[in-house]
RNA sequence: CGGGGAGUAGCGCAGCCUGGUAGCGCAUCUGCUUUGGGAGCAGAGGGUCGCAGGUUCGAAUCCUGUCUCCCCGACCA
């Protein structure tokens, strides 16, 4: 993995200025390549710097290192809870699934024939000095990587379900699937990726309609309280939809740069996979029906989305709510006689941090004994993100105190790390809080960006071109006609031409009063177009 | 999958055109000095040059194939 840092052409979005070292020059920042030089680069130098993954030698994939799994580990945690707050119930099902499962659904295969992973024998054999797939051993029916579950989901709920007294049926896999891009990149798009599936069947189209609409929400309360992450959350058009979906909706985040990454999905199924899989029941007239069925997901793109609203040019910011520590204490060792006093004293800090609640769980303290110099360990932790900073020195623990230095502030005005002397009780009581208020902080940020880039006042073509001219960063929300099939298609055309997408129309947007900036007729709602990840 | 670029020590790179048996900076280790902070000096360790073939007396260097990564595009959570 190389940075260049030559002839990049210039990120024309910056964040909001903030006191501190910007307008400093030849500033040292922990990474080697700031967001303004080159985003691209930028990404990945906080992906690796801050030890969240790393290539892997196998196309696509990479090893997800212990603070990022970490991450996903805290968001499993979260997620999971809402999900079995909302009723539905953890399984698991296979990785592997028949071909003929798959083949049920029409529009299902034309959206993920083409980046299938397919398992054609079960054993290998010596031919001429090669180790080769052996032709004697090949599957009868191939086998697909699972790329999504509905299909073999869809098999068992058909046996689940016989009554009207089985549904709803709700269930979720924490799992993961496969899926062969073309073009990956690191969190955002990988072959193969972590994520969670729920699944679930209905008497009625209105029920699955709301649990549709009940997971979009939990996606988007999730994104905000526990990511920091602002959201649009909206219904996808129709050419945007899930192979196979009625009705597609998303969560929408606004990165940096000013590109959307949807960072959620959800999908009405309507009937399709339920007749695809003879996911039938008897409703209490005694007629049989067909269930109807929904499906959402997220999934590690999480991780990414968070290092791009979140992240500056010294690396990640963690929000606390998914930080694996939420708080490092740094010794600051000095290969002398203070040492035991300072690693006593750190310990009875990280003790009395350990009892403290906050965001209804014990905080998370790590004390970091490695025998690194402090000063290289707290750069690590810089760059990885830990919300607060510890460090504690000699001199501390004469006064009773700690040196703590708040990862969402810095630097000063001078430019120098704004680490703050305060009482340890002092701190030991206010971390709860602090920690909050950094959660809060980075939403702020965020939010803050997200409302300063979303333009609501374009009304004709021309003007939505000129409004991203010049890699102009962020969306635009305007009326249109919601147009379908041939139509939509041209829209997408010259969307396409500008090198834009339609993200989603969201759900609480103001009411279409004018005419529709594509097609001139009368507008019914409201659309975001951006340029996306 | 199309176009472009890259793979040499943990990281960042030079060497390749004009083949002769590998070098720089940072990091690491050791010693001394320093100490509210990303230290200084001196010394040391670490590489089958992505992989596989080929040409050659000899290949990091030339040729062929292949894998992986990055950028742009088409496709997508």
């Amino acid at each position: 993995m190389c940075f260049r840092l030559v002839a990049l052409k210039p990120m024309p979005f910056h964040p909001p200025s903030k006191p501190g070292p910007m307008s400093i020059p030849n500033f040292k920042h922990a990474l080697p390549v700031t967001r303004a030089q080159d985003f691209a680069a930028w990404y990945q130098a906080v992906v690796s710097e801050a030890d969240l993954a790393e290539e892997s030698g196998v196309r696509g994939s990479m090893v997800i290192r212990p603070w990022g799994y970490g991450i996903w580990e805290r968001i499993q945690k979260l997620m999971d809870a809402r999900i079995k707050a909302a009723g539905v119930e953890n399984c698991y099902f296979p990785l592997f699934i028949p071909l003929s499962y798959f083949a049920k659904e029409a529009d299902h295969v034309d959206g993920f024939a083409k980046e299938m992973a397919v398992v054609t024998h079960h054993r290998l054999k010596m031919i001429d000095g090669k180790l080769s797939p052996d032709p004697e051993a090949k599957l009868e029916e191939p086998l697909i990587v699972r790329p999504t579950s509905e299909t073999i989901i869809g098999a068992a709920m058909a046996r689940w379900v016989q009554s009207w007294r089985d549904l709803p049926l709700l269930v979720n896999q924490w799992a993961n699937v496969v899926r062969w891009e073309m073009r990956t990149r690191m969190f955002l798009r990988t072959t193969e990726f972590l994520w969670q599936e729920g699944h679930t069947a209905h008497a009625t189209a209105e029920d699955a309609r709301a649990e549709t609409m009940r997971a979009l929400e939990m996606y988007r309360d999730f994104a905000e309280t526990a990511l920091a992450m602002p959201v649009v959350a909206g219904e996808k058009p129709e050419n945007e939809r899930f192979p196979g979906a009625v009705a597609t909706y998303s969560i929408e985040a606004m990165m940096q740069d000013g590109k959307a990454l949807q960072a959620g999905t959800s999908h009405y199924l309507g009937t399709g996979f339920a007749e695809a899989a003879g996911i039938k029941y008897q409703d209490a007239e005694g007629g049989q029906q067909f269930a109807h069925t929904t499906s959402w997901g997220t999934t590690t793109r999480m991780i990414g989305g968070v290092i791009m609203v979140h992240g500056d040019d010294d690396g990640l910011r963690c929000p606390p709510m998914i930080a694996p520590y939420q708080v490092v204490i740094v010794p600051m060792l000095r290969d002398n006689d203070e040492d035991a006093a300072v690693l006593a004293y750190c310990e009875d800090l990280a003790r009395a941090l350990g009892e403290v609640d906050v965001f209804r769980e014990p905080l998370r303290v790590l004390l970091d004994r490695k025998p690194l110099k402090a000063s290289n360990k707290r750069w690590a932790w810089v760059k990885k993100g830990a919300p607060i900073i510890v460090e504690v020195g000699g001199r501390d623990v004469a006064g009773g105190n700690v040196s703590v230095l708040r990862r969402d502030r810095l630097y000063n005005e001078t430019g120098k790390t704004a680490s703050a002397i305060v009482p340890r009780g002092d701190f030991v009581a206010s971390a709860a809080e602090t920690l909050r208020d950094i959660q809060a902080s980075l939403y702020g940020e965020a939010k803050t960006r997200l409302d300063a880039n979303l333009r609501r006042d374009v009304t004709d073509k021309a003007a939505l071109a000129a409004a991203f001219a010049g890699d102009k960063p962020g969306w635009v929300e305007v009326e249109w006609a919601k147009p379908t099939g041939a139509a939509l298609d041209a829209v997408e055309e010259w969307l396409k031409g500008e090198k834009l997408t339609l993200r989603n129309t969201p759900l609480d947007a103001a009411p279409a009063t004018g005419q529709c900036i594509f097609t001139g007729e009368k507008a019914v709602e409201r659309v975001i177009v951006g340029r996306s990840y």
